[in-house]
DNA sequence: CGTTTTTGACCGGCGC
DNA sequence: GCGCCGGTCAAAAACG
């Protein structure tokens, strides 16, 4: 994630709050038209023109003061992300050195050898990557079957409401049972590649237990066939954007886009969920500076400051 | 009518 | 050995 582009977005947006600069301007060219118009005036102008004063001084008070919470704000704005951007670089170096939490707890034993033999090939998948790869070494079925299956593991955000455990990644899957694990009180499903009868990938999708909207989709093996079609490609209504990388993700979701579980993720899709995670990123930074009260008090503050500069200055001329 | 999905039953591994 | 649990099977239902 690069941080420079999202914050240059919101200190853009920081600046756009900045409503104080063209009202400073304004009034610092007030006086001389004010006083040409009160030396024009009467005695009795006199005293409006105490009260006119008085009240441009307030006004000018006002507007130091949300000039000075507007820089304020600014700040803290600024430091929000840097102090993201310092997280999130964290949160990927972690995981990038701990291998994923199996649902299985008796399992975790036996896979934590195996992803601790393959941390570094996990680690050269690259950061677009949403899923961690290694080989199980087949504890389970030590007998004829000695193929080390690519286990896959790839994070795709949809729409809650949306109960269907379907991720579309351009290969055709016959659902064959539906668990609900002790872990997770979301069903898991179980899919089998049926493009190929003799394609050996199974995929298991379940919803993640931290966030609902976040679907996780487990392949295993590798198909032995080309992709089978590319009418598989996701709908464009369901929300498949990108998933902040779940705790045991080693990087972001997939973006929906056809996803070959065997192959690393292609490169352009890194830009697109570059793009797509810079969106998301500013649609959580606007929604919690929304939602925090101080902020909007400030903002309501600094609109009506420009309101009523407007206001003085409509009824000055 | 063929294919896919659903769902309860069954199997096998593992821990106690 | 027993029970728990994840994974798989297979018959029935649903769907196009």
């Amino acid at each position: 994630m690069e941080f420079t582009s999202l914050l240059t977005n919101n200190t853009a947006a920081a600046a756009s709050l900045d409503l104080n600069s063209k009202p400073i301007k304004f009034l610092d060219e007030t006086p001389s038209s004010m006083k040409q118009e009160v030396v024009e005036s009467d005695f009795i102008g006199f005293r409006r023109q105490v009260n006119v004063k008085e009240e441009k001084g307030a006004l000018i008070e006002e507007l130091n003061r949300v000039s000075a919470e507007n820089k304020k704000l600014t700040e803290m704005l600024t430091l929000l992300c840097e102090n993201y951007n310092e997280l999130r670089s964290q949160l990927v170096v972690q995981t990038a050195k701990n291998p994923p939490i199996p649902n299985d707890v008796r399992k975790r034993k036996a896979e934590a050898i195996i992803n601790n033999n393959n941390e570094s090939a996990a680690a050269n998948i690259g950061p677009s990557e949403c899923s961690s790869s290694d080989e199980d070494s087949s504890s389970k079925k030590p007998r004829e079957e000695h193929i080390k299956a690519k286990i896959t593991r790839v994070y795709v955000r949809t729409d809650p409401s949306d109960t269907s455990l379907i991720v579309k990644d351009g290969y055709q899957w016959r659902k064959y049972g539906q668990k609900v694990t002790r872990d997770n009180p979301c069903p898991r499903a179980y899919f089998k590649c049926s493009f190929a009868p003799s394609c050996p990938v199974k995929k298991k999708v379940q919803r993640s237990v931290e966030d609902q909207s976040v679907v996780v989709a487990t392949y295993e093996g590798e198909h032995n066939h080309p992709n089978s079609s590319k009418s598989e490609i996701p709908a464009t209504g369901t929300n498949r954007t990108l998933a902040p990388p779940p705790p045991c993700s080693t990087s972001v979701g997939s973006s929906g886009v056809t996803t070959d579980p065997t192959k690393p993720k292609l490169s352009q899709e890194g830009k697109i969920d570059g793009q797509e995670l810079q969106h998301y990123l500013v649609e959580q930074m606007a929604n919690t500076l929304t939602q925090d009260p101080n902020f909007k008090a400030a903002l309501a503050a600094a609109i009506s400051g420009k309101f009523l500069q407007q206001k003085n200055r409509t009824e000055k001329w």
